[in-house]
DNA sequence: ACTGAAACATTGGTTTG
DNA sequence: CAAACCAATGTTTCAGT
């Protein structure tokens, strides 16, 4: 699907903020609020707007504690890759994760409410799956920048 | 802000899929509309709700290559941490930017069209910065899992 | 792009546990 | 007394034109 200057300008918006109305949406791109639902529309149509989520503060729900964990497989195998991608996507307490290049194999983030329930999650959820090799846990100390929009241009 | 059982239900619904209608979340967890409704409000005024966006497919728009970029500095010295977070906060291309402990001061999740795009931002933007010691990059070869919800139990 | 009907969010007054 | 409910109003969405 083509997108023009003002689909980007409206994605821009909505990645931001999606419970505006079309109306506010409709004053600030100067156009019709007919013509703005009808671009909303054509974009989740597409399949370019996946989904609509709220976003919530980790600090008020005692998940202050993020970990980016790298980790690399005994041996870099099919069946290897097979399990440990399955037995990764059940564990809850792991919100991303990506099979990356360089020294590690994957590089996961991590939620918790602490350290110790770090080491809790480690000791039996993570290394208790088969394959792992070596992991190497990097603490968040600081969130400088934590965005989930893409900016389009 | 106190969380009963319901509220964490309640947020782990919103956080996959927040235009659904009170209703619907009514329905599903046996209360009235208007029940469901205050409770929204009220995790909304206490800040655990930070607000509400729109997810996009990044293969669709153009920004199907993500890095996670590891970056260190000369010296890890206040001036340097200051400037170098200023610097990142401004480059439209870093979605996520975390002061970690470990081997590297900062990890940085980075979003551009393809290959060629990461080497300009790499040469015209991200080493521009200065103070920067050395950078490590893991392209992403595949996104096993992907998402923006904390569970809540 | 406009309009009107339907669905939805929102509020005040009321009830319940 | 706080949380849930009911009913009534104002907004937004959205199909048909």
């Amino acid at each position: 699907m083509k997108l023009d200057k003002i689909d980007k300008e409206l994605l821009n918006l909505l990645q931001n903020d999606s419970k505006r109305t079309t109306k506010e949406f409709a004053n600030e791109l100067k156009l019709s609020t007919t013509a703005i639902y009808e671009r909303i529309k054509r974009l989740e149509r597409s399949g370019i707007i996946t989904g609509y989520v709220a976003l919530i503060d980790r600090t008020k729900v005692d998940r202050s504690f993020t970990v980016l964990c790298h980790v690399k497989l005994i041996q870099h195998i099919k069946d290897f890759v097979i399990q440990f991608e399955r037995e990764v996507l059940k564990l809850k307490e792991v919100v991303e994760c990506f099979h990356t290049s360089g020294d590690y194999d994957y590089i996961l983030k991590i939620h918790v409410s602490d350290m110790q329930a770090y080491r809790d999650f480690m000791i039996t959820k993570l290394t208790a799956i088969r394959h792992i090799g070596s992991t190497q846990s990097s603490f968040i100390i600081n969130e400088v920048k934590n965005s989930t929009a893409v900016f389009l241009e």
